[in-house]
DNA sequence: GCCGTTTTCGGCCCGACTGTTTTCAGTCG
């Protein structure tokens, strides 16, 4: 799959345009070209093939032929062009905080300055502040931006910015004169990771409310938890806050309580689907800012966010969807799908007990699901190769099956299925065999070995357990681990395509650590007719609260209610399950 | 470079904050 390689190298050529002060219209035509490759599930190089490349939005001619020759040639003679044309760690000063095109273009030109350390070095010798446009504080400000950047783990998963948010949101409720906070951003969006925290505040009416506002800027950016300072005007604060593990940058924008609509929305972005939503504005005569929808100086809409896309002429964009991945289109033509919502799930299918390597019991766990509201669960504990996570063996399994049936005859009010989360060995095989798995309720078969092998090997070990009658669901089809591990080399395409000829859910892993399947494969697997399976994968009774990551990443693949298994009766899923087996 | 219910040429989203400035450019989101 070159995407990913492909993507890049359109950002990188933008990045140089900009350092060479090239036309901006051009260089924004770049990045959209390397966000669009970027969201592609299927390989570029089929779409190529096939045609359907030339059809998509933002993917001109020009830009066609760029893709085509490096299918080709694995090289793009206009990319090696431009990097003849600056030293090749220069663009790599772009990711320093505070430190744009222009500033890499003036410490290039003026003092020969070529990578981070010769920054670094140009600062302290103070070279860097004696420059024309330059200066003590924003030399000072760069100092800070390359410290930060050596400390930065990078974007945060969402799990972490969840709690971040919330600390901070904990501290603007105590505060006076405050009358609505919402966090928005990616946050809001529920994007995998989270490069910085958004949240916006509302400032009660009244003639003081503008003193007011800034007097809440001037309380968060002293904030106990704030470790440093990047922005304090009379709307908006810019901070980096301590937390155990690395340093969360977060901004928090005031604005009145009659804009909060077009607040909410601005700052949720994207910043793609917004740049759409004001091209649509501007069609239409109209302005649209984070202040409201404008008619002239007359605002027409702002205190509502659903008012903003009705006045546009767009149906409603729930925040998932807002990536510019064909929402604004839908919206217009009234197609949006009617999306998964938490409410909507009545069981959880993958969770691991204390006979494996979870911390709580089985009737823990009932316990908890019964308090989420859910129709039943199943117990999926780890097969006898996952021998690190004392996964069962046959004997040990088939006492649990006999255990989890007594439990479910005393039980009421929730169903008690069981099943098993079974290795697929190296060659494709299962870890139980067929007679003991046709004992279970419900079997997941995922791969926890060997996830480095080549793409051919990882790829069809998947298929081939896809295979066996029993099993019903491909548990974390790529082994990622968000920020730890990269993802399997797997062929997605023919394992959503096999997944679909032999009735095999794949999961949506709601463990934030994982979210695997994630949003775009989730999308490209609904669209080809298969089912998908939320598990919350939890190794104790708390593992069962992270349903809701895993439900807002089926949303972000347009998922609706009947693309997802946990939406089912007990009884349409054992029928579904029979029906597999029976084939 | 891309695109077209005002256009195949001439447009292309919007505002806050900072620092170095005498009125604004650069950066960021």
């Amino acid at each position: 799959m070159k995407n990913a390689t492909l993507s890049e190298l359109f950002d990188q050529m933008a990045d140089i345009m900009e350092i060479l002060g090239e036309d901006r219209f051009r260089i924004n035509s770049y990045r959209k070209v390397a966000r669009v490759i970027g969201d592609i599930p299927t390989d570029i190089e089929t779409l190529l093939a096939t045609g359907e490349l030339a059809k998509v939005p933002s993917i001109g001619k020009s830009s066609l032929a760029k893709i085509e020759e490096f299918i080709k040639t694995g090289a793009i003679t206009a990319h090696r062009q431009l990097l003849e044309k600056i030293p090749p760690e220069l663009p790599k000063l772009l990711t320093i905080p505070g430190m744009g095109p222009k500033g890499v273009k003036a410490v290039y030109e003026h003092l020969k300055v070529k990578s981070i350390a010769e920054l670094k070095a140009a600062i302290e010798n103070g070279s860097i502040a004696s420059l024309p446009g330059f200066g003590d504080k924003k030399a000072a400000g760069i100092a800070r931006g390359i410290a930060f950047l050596e400390k930065s783990t990078g974007r945060i998963r969402l799990d972490q910015a969840l709690e971040a948010a919330e600390l901070v949101q904990r501290f603007l409720e105590d505060l006076s004169g405050i009358h609505r906070i919402q966090t928005a951003g990616s946050l809001r969006r529920c994007v995998e990771t989270i490069g910085d925290i958004d949240i916006l505040v509302t400032t009660k009416k009244g003639k003081d409310s503008e003193e007011a506002g800034e007097q809440i800027i001037r309380v968060f950016t002293t904030a106990g938890f704030v470790r440093e300072i990047l922005a304090a005007g009379p709307t908006k604060g810019s901070v980096i806050i301590r937390t155990p593990t690395t340093g969360v940058h977060v901004d928090v924008r005031v604005v009145p309580q009659e804009s909060f609509g077009a607040a909410a929305q601005y700052f949720t972005g994207s910043k793609a689907h917004n740049v759409r939503l004001r091209e649509i504005a501007v069609k239409a005569k109209l302005k649209l800012n984070e202040y409201g929808l404008f008619k002239g100086e007359k605002m027409i809409a702002g205190p509502k966010e659903e008012d903003i896309y009705q006045k546009l002429g767009l149906d409603y964009v729930q925040p998932l969807l807002r990536e510019d991945r064909g929402e604004i289109e839908a919206a217009k033509n009234h197609s949006l799908p009617d999306v998964i919502e938490y409410e909507d799930i009545i069981a959880d299918f993958h969770m691991h007990t204390t006979a494996s390597d979870g911390e709580s019991e089985i009737l823990d766990l009932v316990e908890a699901a019964k308090a989420l509201g859910y129709q039943y669960i199943c117990i999926t504990d780890h097969s006898k190769s996952s021998a690190i996570a004392n996964g069962l063996s046959p004997k040990r399994l088939a006492r649990q099956i006999k255990q989890i049936r007594k439990i479910n005859e005393s039980l009421k009010g929730l169903t008690l299925l069981a099943g098993s989360e079974v290795d697929i060995l190296a060659n494709g095989a299962l870890d139980f065999d067929n007679k003991l798995l046709a004992d279970l309720d419900y079997v997941i078969a995922s791969v926890h070995s060997g996830l480095a092998s080549p793409r051919e090997k990882v790829t069809t070990r998947t298929l081939k357990a896809m295979d066996n009658p029993y099993v019903n669901c491909i548990g974390h089809p790529t082994g990622r681990l968000i920020g730890q591990r990269e993802t399997m080399d797997i062929d997605m395409e023919a394992i959503i395509k096999h997944a679909s000829q032999t009735q095999t859910a794949l999961e949506i892993n709601a463990n934030p650590w994982r979210l695997d399947l994630k949003d775009i494969h989730c999308r490209m697997a609904i669209d080809a007719g298969v089912k998908l399976v939320i598990g919350t994968d939890a190794h104790s009774v708390a593992g069962l609260g992270l349903m809701g990551f895993g439900v807002a990443t089926a949303a972000r693949g347009w998922a609706t209610k009947s693309d997802i298994l946990n939406t089912l009766s007990v009884t349409t899923l054992k029928n579904w399950v029979h029906n597999k087996r029976s084939r």
